[in-house]
Formats: C-alpha cells, structure tokens, sequence
DNA sequence: ACCTGAACACCGTTCAAGT
DNA sequence: ACCTGAACACCGTTCAAGT
C-alpha cells in the first residue's frame, strides 16, 4: 500500500512534457517570451536541466508546444455545425484574439509552415473554404489567402500592441501615437501629420473582419461567376 | 599637405554610424539575422566594444537602421509621378520583394508602429490611398488596412520562405512541404492530404498582389457607393 | 571625442555522474 | 529511465582606462 501511495505522489509531481509547457504558458503569459529561459523553467519546477532536456528536445520545441495549446484550444472552439462563412469568421476572430492576448503565438506561427500548429490552422480554414463551393483550381489559392491574410494581419497587430503595457489600456498608446504623430513635420509627414487626430477612433479588430469579409466576398464573386 | 592626406585617410577608414550600419546588413545579407553580433562586427570593423557602442545605442538601434536603408530604397523607388492605384501596387510589391528577399526586414517592422520606417512606409502609402478621393472619415481605416495587409502577408510569406535555403530554389521547397502533406493521415487532415498535388503551382507573389489589389477595389466600391 | 579590451550578467545546451 | 548540477560556448552591454 506504502509502494502504491508512494508512486502515485511520485507520479503527481513527476516531470513531464506537459507540466513543463503548462510552467513554460505560465511564464510566458505572466511576462511575455524574454522571460521564458530554462534557469526560469529550472527554478519553477525545482529540477536540472538535464531533467527538462530529457522531456523536451529544445526552446523551439518548447514554443511550439506551447503554440500547439492555444492554437489547438482555438480551433476546437469553433462548433462543426457553423455554416462554413461563420465558421470562417468564428476562427478567423478565435486565432486574432489569441494572438492578440498571446503575442508570442504570432511571433512563433510566422516561424515556418511545416509546424504541427501551422497544419492544423491550414486544415480548418481550408475546409471551410472548400465547403463554401470554390472549384479545385481556384481552391488552394482562396484558402492561402485567408490563411495568410489572418495570420499575418493579426501578427502585425499583435506587434502594435506589443508598445502598450501587459494590463494597460490602448486608448493610452493610441494617444501616445496620435501624439507623436501631431508632433511630425507636416512637410515631411503631410498625411500622418493630418490624419493623427483620426487615430483614437480606429478599432483594430473590426477593421481585421471587414478584410476577412472583404476576402470572403471576393472569393465568393469568383465562384459565381464561373466561366 | 601631410596632415591633410593623414586626415582624409583617418576620415576615410574612421569608425562611423555609417560603416557600422554597413558592415551590419553585409552579415545580415550573407548570413542571416542569428549571425549579427557585435563580436563579429568587431571582427569585421577591428575595433572595440566600446567604440562601436559610442556610435550605436544598442542592437535594436542597428537593426532599426539598416531596416530604414531598406525601406527608404524601396520607397525612393516608387515614382512620384505614378497614379495612385499604380504607385499602391508599386510600394506594395516593392515591400513585399524586399522583406522576402530581406526576411529581418519583417521581422524588424513587426516590432511596433513607433520606428520611422514604419512612419514612412504609412506616409507612402496613406498619402497614395489620400489621393483617391477617399472621404475623410474612412480614409485612416483604409489605409491601415492596406499596410497591414502589406507588411502582414508579406511578413507571413517570408516567415515561410525562410525554410528553404539562401540560394535554394522554391520548387524544392514545395515540394518538400507537399510530400509532408500527402504523407498527412487523410482522416485528421482531409484537406491538406487532398489538396497537396496543388502546393506546387502556387505562386505568392501574384497571389499578394492580388489581394491588393481586392483591397483597392473595395475601398474604391466604398468611395464611389458613398451616402 | 573617440577608442580599447577586460569584465559582467546573462543565455541555450551538453554531459559525466548519480538513482 | 529519469534526474542532478557543473561546465561550455556563446550572447548584449558596461566601464575603467587610455589617446
């Protein structure tokens, strides 16, 4: 009984591939990938190094696992039932917002194609994409658009708003923009000298719909008017 | 006359911004962003730490600099004389050619719309979306959103263009990528396992302008159609 | 002002050695 | 098999000291 009790409280807090991406999320959610190191991981988890190098291969497999998580939680919330330009819509807005609240997400999806998370976002939106009726030749192509089109729109976002504070709020650095904006030689800078006071009033996650939408209509205008 | 050819000769191999920025995108071009360090630069300039720091602040510094000789070349290279429609797709090709051709360049403008070649890039292309004729009220969201488009998918696309080597050609790397796709399990990934015979006439490039251009023509549909 | 070169405070990763 | 902890080979950056 001893033994079993033993390996079972051995077993809880065992080192794990799991329990070191679930320490490395936390880390990372906590403040942000320059905190992510193995001395930190080390001390959370009150192990060596070469215990966690056993559980995994590197720092790159480390951030894709972690990828892995949130991507994968992301898409499994899209119901299969939604007609496939909600689902679109659904999971285009699922992987803005969690790149948005996961800037790490996006720096780690723009690291190449071949990653499991990559395949698994590929695969759901290009489904959709198949649903919604596009011919086999024009298939590949519409699907690439929106793929790259959500990433990379909701990458750059992301990076815009890696200025403002993990808690802060974007009125603050629209502001702080807007301000420095004000500020340029309206000689040099005409437009964004103009344009600065308009600033306050963009919202970023519903301009990034509207280009989905806009992609979505044009895919659409091409399917119906087949030749 | 001695001391004048001793001092333009001392001018000439003196250590400056310039020649530091210089020797930075020479290894950036050769080999990439991980082989930028300041050792080498030392190596390359024969120098010290300390004389490069007192005309550099920091990394970030270089990197922001020779990301602005890109982006003020790739800017400089549109004619001013060039009708709007025709000087959005010029600036958007040309950013798209040089981030794949430069991948830190993308990796660069994803860190954040305060850097000045961010200010010029939204001056170049704003200023161009101005002359439209689009209203005042929609002209800052548009124009967002064609540099987020361009910076975003031209980011996204180099992210997968860095798989293949420096001088390897595409087709290889597609074609890698496909046979990773066909070797998928076709019940978790029926569409990629279907579609990847396609992987291989796919052509960014064409494809990223034709998402400009999809964009152009909604906000043309918005300024014509308006209220 | 401009530069030198050692030193500091970190990294990711490896590895002989333990259980 | 799983883990420990020292060590290695790097980083960016600082700084006392020189000219």
């Amino acid at each position: 009984v001893a033994a079993d009790a033993q390996r079972a409280e051995r077993r809880t807090d065992a080192l794990s591939k799991e329990r070191i991406i679930d320490s490395a999320i936390e880390i990372l959610e906590a403040r942000g990938e320059s905190a992510l190191t193995f001395r930190e991981l080390k001390a959370r988890l009150s192990t060596g190094n070469g215990a966690m190098y056993h559980h995994v291969a590197n720092k790159a497999e480390l951030l894709a696992a972690a990828t892995g998580r949130v991507i994968g939680a992301t898409i499994s919330a899209v119901p299969d039932e939604l007609e496939p330009v909600q689902a679109l819509r659904a999971l285009a807005l699922g992987l803005f917002d969690a790149i948005t609240a996961h800037p790490w997400v996006g720096t780690q999806l723009s690291r190449g194609p071949g990653q499991p998370s990559m395949l698994h976002i590929f695969e759901a939106i290009g489904s959709r994409v198949e649903a919604l009726g596009v011919s086999e030749t024009e298939l590949f192509d519409s699907a690439f658009t929106v793929v790259n089109y959500v990433l990379g729109v909701a990458a750059q976002n992301a990076g815009n708003a890696l200025l403002v504070p993990r808690d802060g709020d974007r009125a603050a650095l629209l502001g702080s923009i807007a301000q420095q904006w004000t500020g340029l030689d309206s000689k040099a800078f005409p437009f964004l000298h103009a344009i600065s006071t308009r600033l306050a009033e963009h919202d970023d996650r519903e301009q990034f719909i509207a280009g989905v939408d806009l992609i979505l209509v044009g895919i659409d205008s091409r399917r119906s008017h087949r030749p």
